[in-house]
DNA sequence: GTCTATATGTAGATAGAC
DNA sequence: GTCTATCTACATATAGAC
């Protein structure tokens, strides 16, 4: 993912200080924005309202709208699936590779991030976007399904018996579920009155798709 | 719903067959452009187009674009609902108020309605798109939220000992995977090579839900 | 009810001064 | 790298002829 081509010209120096930091405020305001209006609801002009920048400097630094979408969504995800591989090697050591286990280690990781930095919260929506729009169909297969078919792997293993496929529906499903209990917070209180702490709700979260996968 | 306030004003007369029809052509061009779409990402002229009428005509029979979202999404919301609640009926007739039969009743009307009339798929997305988006509480609240707490009371009684929070994160879970089903198939597909026919999909999505409400 | 023409605002993008 | 000013296109909405 980070390795350059050769052919790739060498830039012509390091960017200051100054500038990565206004590039950092860039993308992180481009990652509120568009989690919370969508692709087509955020314009270039929110997103340098809320970083506090003019309009010129967003496309300097994000090369046009679908391009800054794009380089937002993949700026964070090298350190998930980081995160949710060695979760992951981490279970293999203490070889307790249960549907439960396996669910855990790809699921923690967002759930951890979220509550030490709400910017994870913001980004939990923006993949909730990407994963729901077919149109972002080729930033999902870069971006995530590689860890996805790691962990679908694992889960095969558990089960040979069940189809590849059928493996794959109950991945989605379970996926669906991490991403509403993410992002639909609102929703679970309209229907269900007070809600639960989060630690709370995401060991239910883990119950109910392990027994998914049990069935 | 369809209940008409005293005070409303009685219409001059009724309309002709013809603006009935195009009437009709407009919601349902409405319906697929949203759909596919989003709010944002669609214009009064892409429907325009796909409705074969002039933009005016849009904005007459649509009342402006939110108007036309809203009206589009109730269009077919007391025909789901009508259906879910029959279901349940009948279910109630045979006694077996199993967290399977009441998640297969209330998720069958829209599989059985998508199979035969493809605007059903369409619709499918639109509720997707607006149970995911806080802007559009006030449509799901009017529009889906009463039937979803029938069937959640009848699911918190076989486990009194859940608390409703519980059995409403456990329905929000299920409803995102049944629209992760009905909306994302080529997420399914990318992930896991060849499908299996939808109704053996559905029956997969109803052992995964009831499995996880029974743990 | 239907359709054309138009008013008004705002989008993404860029050129060029600093 | 940063910021101002501006270009061009297209959005929603409406007014008024038919």
């Amino acid at each position: 993912m980070t390795a350059m081509l050769p052919s790739a010209p060498p830039r012509k120096r390091a960017p200051s200080a100054r500038a990565l930091a206004t590039r950092q405020r860039v993308f992180d305001a481009a990652e509120q924005v568009f989690a919370r209006q969508g692709f087509d609801g955020a314009t270039i002009r929110d997103i340098a309202a809320a970083a506090g920048e003019p309009v010129g400097t967003i496309h300097h630094h994000g090369g046009g709208k679908e391009a800054l979408f794009h380089a937002t969504v993949a700026r964070r995800a090298d350190t998930l699936s980081r995160a949710r591989l060695d979760a992951l090697a981490r279970l293999r050591a203490t070889d307790e590779l249960t549907p439960d286990g396996l669910l855990r280690a790809f699921m923690q990781p967002f759930f951890a991030l979220s509550r030490d930095d709400p910017r994870w919260r913001d980004y939990a929506r923006l993949v909730a976007f990407v994963s729901t729009d077919d149109r972002w169909r080729a930033i999902s297969a870069s971006c995530f399904d590689p860890t996805a078919q790691t962990f679908m792997d694992a889960l095969h293993q558990r089960r040979p018996d069940a189809s590849r496929s059928r493996i794959a529906e109950a991945f989605v499903f379970s996926v669906s579920a991490m991403l509403a209990l993410l992002t639909s917070q609102g929703r679970i209180a309209a229907l269900g009155g007070t809600p639960v702490p989060e630690d709370q709700q995401f060991d239910h979260l883990i119950h109910f798709c392990a027994a998914g996968f049990a069935a």
